[in-house]
RNA sequence: GAGGUUGUAGCUCAGUUGGUUAGAGCAUCAGAUUGUGGUUCUGAGGGUCGAGGGUUCGAGCCCCUUUAGCCUCCCCA
């Protein structure tokens, strides 16, 4: 029989895992309830016709697609036609709804926005919700990267004000402080792109032009340039982006340079406007706390990837110098995402938390709580017979008076119950033998000073829950 | 889709220019010790050396093919 083991990219959670990973959806759920997000959850998968043509061309190679069922019970010329059309998906990258009908999901953001057309007549608009559940990818796993990864988003849906966008930021902000992470959060505009390839005199350029830029950080700005070239930027168009690249400053300052370079530029100035509104409105939401907006920087090499964008875009790092690691989170304005499946002007924005990553993150800066380690409090040693049944006795009373507690099951032998206490890591041990039942009391050790005392049971309660 | 790298015990890994019956640590089980764990000591079990083929008197090691994981590019969280 060979190993077995798991597909690739996924991974199993142990429990300590686990418990590290509810810490973040733990101290994720309670910011977003506090500004009002209600909690939404859609299925797994979705049908593929929801998700293709929504994130690009490459998203689209990337969605996972799930085999139809019940094909050996079709008639033979469903069989011929699924034949047929096997070979051709087999031939090239190809799908139909023969073979594939479902696929699972791959963001949370388009089955929201699915969700907000099938249930329109319901929402209150602006409808915010967030939502925290696994999506799936088809790409290649690496360091940091999963084809099953969790994701926790926070989206606006039915409101152009930018209170929505400075309400996001804050809760970056807020998340990101309370998990202890360092972060940068990167704010830019879809606008001030589309700007920018104006300036070039090459508004059909604007995609070429952000994926080139994107890369600032990794390549440099001779990197740059070389494929702003190969993308087929004029000189004259490279020798403007340079001039932008080159702006340097705190935010009001690169704005106001911006400004002066787009002037003649319709998105442009929107763009900047709605930038410089929404870190006024982040401002006033933070209380006018001047040194908590140092971390918001205005960076007009953010691209991102998703082609729904339209407004402002964000996106989070961990600046700390020991983490390389990609974005932990990312999100913007996409203002007719209803539109595709319907339900014109209706305007979204909303971000996300890469939860997996988050957990990377926290882990090597060793900044996950130490009493998350924790199950079971008390172990009661099995001694058989009718110590069995007076342990049972003691077990129910340590969890009506909320203790959480465990028996050994079998009358195993004495140190082999220790042991499976001690590999544990269960704070108390008590034994409740033929001494202890006659006079109806309880011998309590705590495992790690290794004391021992003879308690009644209402004493050994109250000693360990003086002990939480 | 392109490139790099690694597959040897449950886990982490040694294994010499090719040479007898493939090793260690950890883990597991048993005992020292039937009411005292985390320390120690003794012993035991556990392997088609990723798979298939080739060279050779002889292959964990050399050659070819294949497969899986990890890493990088592309793209992304």
């Amino acid at each position: 029989m060979s190993k077995p083991s798991i597909p690739q990219g996924t991974r199993d959670f142990s429990p300590a895992e686990v418990r590290k990973r509810q810490y973040i959806f733990n101290t994720l759920r309670p910011i977003f309830e506090l500004y009002g997000f209600q909690p939404l959850e859609t299925p797994s998968m979705e049908n593929l016709i929801t998700l293709t043509g929504k994130y690009g061309e490459e998203g689209d190679r990337l969605i996972f697609k799930i085999l139809n069922n019940g094909l050996h019970e079709k008639k033979e010329e469903d069989k011929t036609k699924f034949r047929l059309e096997i070979d051709k998906v087999l031939s090239k990258s190809y799908s139909s709804p023969a073979v594939t009908e479902r696929a699972l999901r791959y963001d949370l953001t388009i089955p929201f926005a699915r969700y907000v057309v099938m249930h329109q007549n319901e929402l209150a608009f602006p409808f915010r919700r967030y939502q925290m559940q696994p999506v799936w990818r088809a790409d290649r796993p690496q360091k940091g990267r999963y084809r099953e990864f969790w994701q926790c988003d926070a989206d606006v849906v039915g409101s152009t004000s930018l209170i929505n966008e400075a309400e996001l930021l804050c809760i970056y902000q807020s998340a990101f402080v309370q998990l202890q992470v360092p972060v940068v959060i990167k704010v830019n505009s879809r606008k001030l792109l589309a700007a920018l390839s104006e300036i070039c005199s090459m508004p059909d350029k604007m995609m070429d032009i952000t994926i080139a830029m994107d890369k600032l950080d990794k390549i440099g700005w001779v990197g740059v340039a070389n494929e702003l070239k190969e993308r087929g930027i004029a000189d004259e168009g490279i020798w403007q982006i340079e001039k932008v690249i080159n702006v340097t400053g705190n935010n009001d300052e690169k704005l106001a340079a911006y400004s002066d370079i787009m002037q003649h530029s319709t998105s442009g100035i929107e763009g900047i406007n709605e930038l410089s509104k929404t870190l006024a409105y982040y401002q006033e939401l933070m209380g006018g706390n001047g040194p908590t907006a140092s971390n918001i920087v205005v960076d007009i090499s953010l691209a991102r990837g998703l082609n729904y964008y339209t407004g402002v875009i964000v996106e989070v790092v961990c600046n700390h110098p020991d983490v390389k690691m990609g974005s932990i989170g990312g999100g913007g304005r996409y203002d007719d995402l209803t539109g595709l499946f319907g339900l014109k002007g209706l305007s979204g924005v909303g971000v996300s938390f890469g939860v997996d990553r988050i957990y990377d993150v926290i882990e090597e800066l060793g900044m996950f709580p130490k009493q998350l380690a924790e199950g079971t409090q008390v172990m009661i040693v099995n001694f058989g017979g009718e110590n069995e049944t007076y342990a049972l006795n003691i077990l129910q009373r340590f969890r009506a008076d909320g203790i959480a507690a465990e028996v050994y099951p079998d009358a195993a032998k004495f140190d082999k119950q220790m042991k499976y206490a001690n590999k544990r890591g269960i704070a108390y041990v008590v034994l409740p033998g033929d001494e202890e039942r006659q006079k109806a009391m309880v011998s309590l050790k705590n495992f790690t000073t290794g004391e021992q005392k003879l308690l009644s049971v209402a004493e050994c309660i109250g000693s360990i829950k003086a002990s939480n």
